[in-house]
DNA sequence: ACAAGCAGTTTTTTT
DNA sequence: AACTGCTTGT
C-alpha cells in the first residue's frame, strides 16, 4: 500500500492582521475578488469599477499571504498599463511586490525567449523586427518570389504584413483569411501563400522575430520542450490578467499554459470595452472563460467611482444600441453632473478654438491641466488642436499615433546599432545600405551576400568588387561601424559617433525638414542616456516604442503637469476630470473601413463607450461641420451615426457663436451655462488666421 | 541594369 | 508623409 501524504489546506487568514486594511477600502465585490482563494476567476469589471485598483490590491494581498512576490506573473496588454499597475503595487506595500513578474505579454514572451532561444533553433540575440521591419522584408521576398502583378493590384506590403500578422494571432490560413476579409486579393491567394512561407524561413534562417513570433514561438516552444513548460510554469503560482477581453488567441493559450501547474488564474476584462479585434482580439476569450476552465467562477463589479450618473447615462445608452448586448448597467452614487455636451463647430479651427478655450477655463477653476484630456479616434485628428495650443502655450502630451520609434530617421540611427549589435541582421544592413548614394534595393542585396561569407570580423573593410560610385562612402560607413564595434563605450556615446556619420545623409535625403528631424535625433539621445548596455536598449525600443510627443516642453511650464492628447485606444484605463472628444464624425468615428461589417461597426461603438467613460466630471463631444480633402476642397461633414440620434435628455446639443466685442468662440447653449467662468478675452493672436 | 526623381494615390487603432 | 508606378539618367 502506497503512504499518503494529507497536504493541510491553508486556511483563508484573516485581513484583520495585514498591513492593509482591506475590507475598509474595498466595496464587498472588490474585497471578494481581492481576498478570492484559488483556482480560476473571470471578473468582469465595467468601466470605472476599480478594476485597476482591485488587481494592484490583488497582489498585494497575495505577498501578504506569504506568496512569494517573484512567484506571481502580472500580464497586461499595454505597456502603460503594466507600468502604472506595478508602480501602484509597490507603492501599496512600499517595496515587498517588487519582485513581482510582469508586463506585457510581448516582453514577459521575451525574456523566456532570450533563455530558451536555442531550443527552438534561435540564436540568443536575434532581432526583433517591428510592424515596418516586417513589412520591409516581406517587400524584399516579394521581388525574389518573381510575382507575377501584371493583373489587378498586389497588396502593399503594410497590408501583407497586417493579413500575415492577422493569420497568426488568429491561428487560421491564409485563404480561410482572403475570403472572409480580402475578398479582392482573392487570385492572389497562392502567391500570397508562398510569400508567407517565404517570410516564415527567412526570419528563422536570419535570426529575426516579429511581434508575433514572440507570442507564438514561446507557445511553440512550450509544445515541444514540456519540461521547458512544466520548469517555468511550476515556478509560477498565481497568473492575473489585465484586459483580458483583449487578448487574442495565442495569448489566451499562453495563459493556459503558464498557469497548468497550479491553475490559479485571475483575468479581469470587460467585453464591452473590447477594441483591439483589428489585432485579433477574441471576445471568445472572456465570453467562454467557464468553458475553457471548468469551474471558473465569475465575480461583477459594477459600482462605478469614477464618472457622473450623466456621462454614465450616455455610456448606458450607446451600449444599449450595439448590435451584441452587453450585460452592463454601471451606477454611480456621484451628483447628476454636467449633461454631455454634443457641439458641432463650424470648422476644425472653431473646433480647436473652443476646446483650447474650455481648457483654459476649466484650469482658472482649479482642475489641473493634466487631469484634463483631449481624445480622438485617429493620431493625426489632433493636428489642428496641436498647432492652437502651442500658440496658447498650453503644454500637452501626446500618447498614440505617430511614434518616435518608427519615424524613418529614427529607424535610420537605430538600424546602425542593430547592425552592431546583431551583423547577421539583414534588414538593418539594408536599410543602412541603401542611404548611400548609389546604393538601391539590389545593390544592397548585393552587398549583404557578400558580408555573409565573412561575419569573424564583419566592420573590417575589404575590397570587392564594389562599383567605384558608391566605394568611398561604403569604406565611410564600414569605419565608423568598426569604430563603435570595437570599442567599449556607453550607448548613448554610440549613438552620437552615428549621428556625427548620419547628419550629412539626413540632409541629402530630407531637405526640406531636417531641422525638425535632427532635433528628434537629439531627443532620441537623450532617452538613450538611460540605458548602460547596447541589447537592453534596442530590445526595449523595439518593445515599448517612444511616443512622439509634440509638447517639447515650454520652459516657463515646466512645472506643470501638461495637458493629455491620447487616441482612444491609447487612453484605455485612464480618467480624467474632463473630457473632450473631437472629430467625433461620420467616416473617422466610425471609421469608413469599418462600415461594410456589422461586427467592425460594433467595435467603433465600443470605442467611443471607451472614450465616454473616461470622464469622471465634464464631457464634450465635439466636430466640424465643414471638412476639406485635399483637391476636392471644402465639404459637409456627418456626425458620428453613433451620437446623432441621441435623446437630449441624454446628450445636449449646443451651439457655438462668435462673441460680437470678442473676438474668440464662446458656447452659447440657451438654457443651460455649460461652464462657470465667462469667457474672457483671448490672447490677440486668435484674431487672425 | 539599376538608381533617382517625379507624379499621383492612400493613410486607423497597437505590441 | 509614405508608398507605388512611371520616366529619365547613369
Amino acid at each position: 500500500m502506497a503512504r499518503q501524504f494529507i497536504i493541510q489546506s491553508e486556511a483563508v487568514p484573516a485581513t484583520d492582521g495585514m498591513d492593509i486594511a482591506y475590507a475598509d477600502e474595498l466595496n464587498t465585490q472588490q474585497l471578494e475578488a481581492v481576498t478570492w482563494g484559488g483556482g480560476a476567476v473571470l471578473v468582469v469589471a465595467g468601466a470605472g469599477t476599480g478594476k485597476t485598483r482591485t488587481l494592484v490590491y490583488r497582489v498585494a494581498y497575495l505577498v501578504e499571504t506569504r506568496v512569494p512576490p517573484e512567484s506571481i506573473v502580472l500580464l497586461t496588454f499595454s505597456r502603460r498599463a503594466a507600468s502604472e499597475m506595478l508602480n501602484r503595487a509597490t507603492l501599496l506595500l512600499d517595496g515587498r511586490c517588487n519582485r513581482v513578474r510582469g508586463g506585457t505579454f510581448h516582453a514577459f514572451c521575451l525574456t523566456i525567449l532570450k533563455k530558451y532561444a536555442a531550443k527552438i533553433g534561435f540564436p540568443s540575440n536575434f532581432t526583433i523586427l517591428d510592424a515596418s521591419d516586417s513589412a520591409d522584408v516581406i517587400d524584399v521576398l516579394r521581388g525574389r518570389i518573381s510575382v507575377d502583378t501584371r493583373g489587378k493590384r498586389f497588396p502593399r506590403k503594410r497590408t501583407l504584413q497586417t493579413m500575415f500578422s492577422a493569420i497568426r494571432n488568429r491561428g487560421i490560413t491564409i485563404s480561410e483569411l482572403v475570403e472572409n476579409s480580402y475578398p479582392q486579393f482573392l487570385e492572389y491567394s497562392e502567391t500570397m501563400d508562398r510569400l508567407f512561407q517565404a517570410y516564415s524561413s527567412y526570419k528563422k534562417e536570419q535570426g529575426l522575430m516579429d511581434y508575433d513570433d514572440l507570442l507564438v514561438m514561446t507557445l511553440k516552444l512550450f509544445q515541444q520542450e514540456p519540461d521547458v513548460l512544466r520548469e517555468i510554469s511550476s515556478a509560477i503560482r498565481h497568473v492575473l490578467v489585465d484586459e483580458y477581453q483583449d487578448t487574442n488567441r495565442a495569448q489566451a493559450l499562453l495563459v493556459k499554459a503558464l498557469s497548468s501547474v497550479h491553475g490559479n488564474v485571475m483575468v479581469v476584462g470587460d467585453d464591452a470595452q473590447s477594441i483591439y479585434r483589428f489585432r485579433g482580439a477574441d471576445l471568445g476569450n472572456i465570453l467562454n472563460f467557464s468553458d475553457e476552465y471548468s469551474g471558473a467562477q465569475v465575480l461583477k463589479l459594477e459600482h462605478n467611482y469614477r464618472s457622473t450618473q450623466s456621462i454614465l447615462d450616455l455610456a448606458n445608452h450607446l451600449l444599449s444600441t450595439a448590435r451584441r448586448k452587453y450585460s452592463k448597467d454601471l451606477f454611480s452614487e456621484k451628483l447628476k453632473g454636467d449633461l454631455p455636451a454634443f457641439v458641432p463647430a463650424p470648422d476644425v479651427r472653431f473646433e480647436s478654438r473652443f476646446v483650447s478655450q474650455m481648457i483654459l477655463q476649466f484650469r482658472e477653476q482649479g482642475i489641473q491641466l493634466d487631469d484634463m484630456a483631449v481624445l480622438f479616434r485617429n493620431g493625426h485628428n489632433s493636428y489642428d488642436l496641436e498647432v492652437e495650443l502651442n500658440r496658447k502655450n498650453i503644454p500637452f502630451v501626446k500618447h498614440g499615433g505617430l511614434k518616435l520609434s518608427e519615424a524613418a530617421h529614427i529607424k535610420d540611427v537605430l538600424a546602425h546599432l542593430k547592425v552592431v549589435e546583431n551583423p547577421r541582421d539583414t534588414v538593418a544592413w539594408n536599410r543602412i545600405l541603401q542611404l548611400l548614394e548609389g546604393v538601391g534595393p539590389k545593390t544592397a542585396g548585393r552587398i549583404v551576400d557578400l558580408l555573409d561569407a565573412n561575419t569573424e570580423e564583419p566592420f573590417i573593410f575589404n575590397e570587392r568588387p564594389y562599383s567605384s560610385s558608391y566605394i568611398d562612402s561604403l569604406r565611410t560607413l564600414f569605419t565608423t561601424l568598426h569604430q563603435i564595434h570595437s570599442s567599449e563605450i556607453a550607448p548613448a556615446e554610440q549613438l552620437e559617433i552615428i549621428l556625427t556619420y548620419y547628419a550629412p545623409l539626413l540632409r541629402r535625403e530630407y531637405p526640406d525638414d531636417y531641422p525638425k528631424r535632427e532635433q528628434d535625433l537629439e531627443h532620441l539621445v537623450g532617452l538613450v542616456t538611460r540605458f548602460s548596455d547596447r541589447s537592453s536598449l534596442l530590445d526595449s525600443l523595439a518593445l515599448d516604442p517612444i511616443d512622439l510627443t509634440a509638447s517639447m516642453a515650454l520652459p516657463e511650464s515646466e512645472d506643470e503637469p501638461p495637458l493629455v492628447l491620447s487616441t482612444i485606444h491609447s487612453a484605455k484605463g485612464l480618467e480624467f476630470s474632463v473630457v473632450f472628444l473631437i472629430q467625433a464624425l461620420d467616416g473617422v468615428m466610425p471609421s469608413s473601413y469599418s462600415v461594410g461589417s456589422d461586427d467592425a461597426l460594433d467595435e467603433e461603438l465600443r470605442l467611443i463607450y471607451v472614450a465616454v467613460t473616461r470622464a469622471a466630471d465634464h464631457l464634450f463631444i465635439s466636430y466640424p461641420m465643414i471638412g476639406h480633402r485635399r483637391y476636392e476642397g471644402q465639404y459637409f461633414t456627418n456626425p458620428s451615426r453613433f451620437l446623432a440620434d441621441i435623446p437630449q435628455r441624454i446628450l445636449e446639443p449646443c451651439t457655438l457663436v462668435e462673441a460680437d466685442s470678442d473676438p474668440g468662440a464662446t458656447v452659447n447653449n440657451g438654457p443651460r451655462e455649460i461652464e462657470t467662468g465667462q469667457p474672457k478675452s483671448l490672447p490677440p493672436s486668435l484674431v487672425d488666421s
